[in-house]
DNA sequence: ACAATGGGATTATGCGCATTATTAGCGGGT
DNA sequence: ACCCGCTAATAATGCGCATAATCCCATTGT
């Protein structure tokens, strides 16, 4: 720890005037009637550069206000190890966020893990309370760890879409509902009547929405839908397979590598026999040389925007006050990538028909 | 914020005891001939359950203790947008390393970027003082500022070694000096007599450790040295082929595949005409589908061996005192990697050693 | 009987800041 | 003279905890 370091009371002496001066002059805030005339700030402000003050965080915490610092918790992990980096694009736009607005990031490693989760105990919560607010990522959250946090009135925002009772939980999230409709609409328009949905059918929102999309477009269309769990790739191949689907939708859950080669070994080949469409980028593994179709998830656009919601919330300087922050529950646009595993499916005769995928338009997030 | 939160004032109250002792008791420590009976003891700590409490890291901090929050700063910005992703693997160790012992992990992502660079300042470093002792991790860091900091007695460790006057500092390196070596032995040994150092030959720490280990070796077989500055990939791929060289070392700045494109359009094939160990993974770009003979970073362990050694000098609970951790200076091995572009050299006469020589025109693309 | 221990806990204080309540000075209206 | 209203600032307090200083009381020694 330093050797003293400069205080608001020395910055006082030097100027001549009560620590309490200081604290005015420093917060541009005068509560209670309070006022200081312009000569006497300047002479505060010019002591402050003398002496180099800077203002001591946790001192600034403990007496009830703000100190810049915005928590990370995440439910699992946030660097795995061995390759698989869920968090890590998020990081990216939440960290390029803190820095444009100056504040810090307080990353909450030490929650206790149960059963390959972080949970956020009493006493694990209670450690938020060194943060002026905090951003909540995971896909194994606790409902009612949520709603305890939404009672304490604390400042938070959970990065993806999380309903709640009243809307009362900011979040921000992608839209995966209009993604997978648009996606589920590509393959539609190509011609393909047997498209499929691989993944997960839980409730929770971003599977939910994904379902969503595709049962809306589907309906739209007048075609029937077709869910596959993805157990076992092999298992799932022989499905696809058996249904002769010429189009399928891949959850992020599935590893599209390893189905892929499932497909091979029976004779299915991916565009030609059938095309595939990612649901946003897969958990599984480290992007492959494959062009995969389908749409991606802006995450990192996710984290900046997310960390931006959460100054605001947090009453954060340096937040600031633009349209991107006014929304309590936002859903950014995903991605739509043309990608090479979209083609129209073969003529009911049997016979090829490879049109390639028309160019989509390509966004790029920032 | 919480309304309010359990403090010690409360247990207190409840097990019928003073505030303090409820301190002594959570501490363990007593100080100043304080004595704490076992019935008593038992008492708060039933207090303690009952009513949740958990400390409060803010004031604990400002009261002079430790809060079980270790600073991480890094010089360039954390997680770079783009790809190049070159702290990525250290915060990995570091995060796993933070979770063990339990502690939480604080980024300091609001310093002032001068020059793409982050500076400490000194409105910057009073910020450290939140943490009880920080991590630095960076290339560009001032010598002025780390010096300060020492001064301060303030408890950080470095990543990656550092020289510093009496060594007072303390880091965490990788053992470049010896994975040189080692490297350009295997070259050696092989054959090789043409051996080039391709690389910047600056006086920071990485470099010049590479440097002599290069130059330790070619010394002890008595070969001569010779080094390329890789300005232009070209141009280093033009010095390459004149001299002659029969494998070459690149430090981690260079671009293997931009120079292997380079050098393949002279004519040169890596590994028939060329062998290339890598001294470390390159920071240009995500790994290719070539296999690089050379050594790797163990930036994992650095990262969590670094933490380790923080957490015992800043004396954070949950610090294990192995010998893991006692060393103020260590220096991990690099990993050897076999890698596939490593072979005996063109026996000197010309003719091919592995595989036919493919006469090729030399092309000029200046 | 009384001072000298020493175990067992308390009181008091301060960390650096935000904030509320309060004070001091001063000109003008009556 | 007195109160009023207004400006300009200060004193006081507390956030929750760590810790030094202090205190109380039952034993023990002489």
């Amino acid at each position: 720890m330093p050797r003293h370091r400069v205080t608001q009371t020395d910055v006082a002496a030097l100027a001549g005037v009560s620590q309490a001066t200081v604290s005015f002059v420093l917060s541009g805030r005068t509560p209670s009637g309070v006022r200081i005339s312009e000569e006497t700030r300047q002479r505060v402000l010019d002591a402050i550069r003398i002496t180099g003050y800077s203002v001591n965080p946790v001192a600034q915490r403990l007496a009830g206000g703000h100190n810049q610092i915005l928590g990370v918790f995440t439910y699992e992990t946030t660097f795995p190890r061995g390759g698989r980096d869920f968090y890590g694009p998020f990081l990216v736009g939440i960290e390029h966020a803190a820095e444009q607005i100056g504040v810090d990031l307080l990353l909450f490693t030490s929650a206790r893990v149960v059963e390959g989760s972080r949970r956020l105990t009493r006493s694990g919560w209670q450690r938020l309370g060194i943060a002026d607010g905090c951003l909540l990522l995971g896909q194994h959250e606790e409902r009612a760890e949520l709603q305890h946090l939404l009672d304490t009135n604390y400042p938070f925002v959970f990065l993806g879409r999380r309903e709640s009772e009243g809307g009362r939980l900011p979040y921000v999230g992608a839209d995966y509902l209009a993604a997978t409709k648009r996606a589920t609409e590509r393959a539609a328009d190509l011609g393909h009547r047997r498209i499929g949905y691989v993944g997960p059918t839980g409730s929770d929102e971003p599977t939910s929405d994904r379902l969503s999309g595709y049962r809306a477009l589907m309906a739209e269309r007048g075609l029937p839908t077709q869910f596959i769990d993805p157990a076992d790739p092999g298992q799932t191949a022989s499905e696809i397979a058996e249904r002769q689907l010429s189009a399928v939708l891949l959850a992020p859950e599935v590893d599209p590598d390893e189905l892929c080669r499932a497909l091979a070994g029976r004779g299915i080949s991916v565009p030609d026999d059938l095309s595939v469409l990612l649901l946003g980028q897969p958990h599984h593994r480290l992007p492959g040389p494959t062009l995969w179709s389908g749409f991606t998830i802006p995450r990192e656009q996710m984290g900046a925007r997310a960390l931006l919601l959460l100054s605001r919330l947090a009453g954060t300087a340096g937040a600031r006050e633009d349209e991107s922050t006014t929304d309590l529950h936002q859903l950014l646009e995903c991605t739509e990538v043309a990608g090479e595993t979209l083609t129209a499916p073969r003529a009911p005769d049997g016979s090829a028909n490879r049109l390639p995928a028309a160019p989509e338009q390509e966004r790029n997030n920032a």
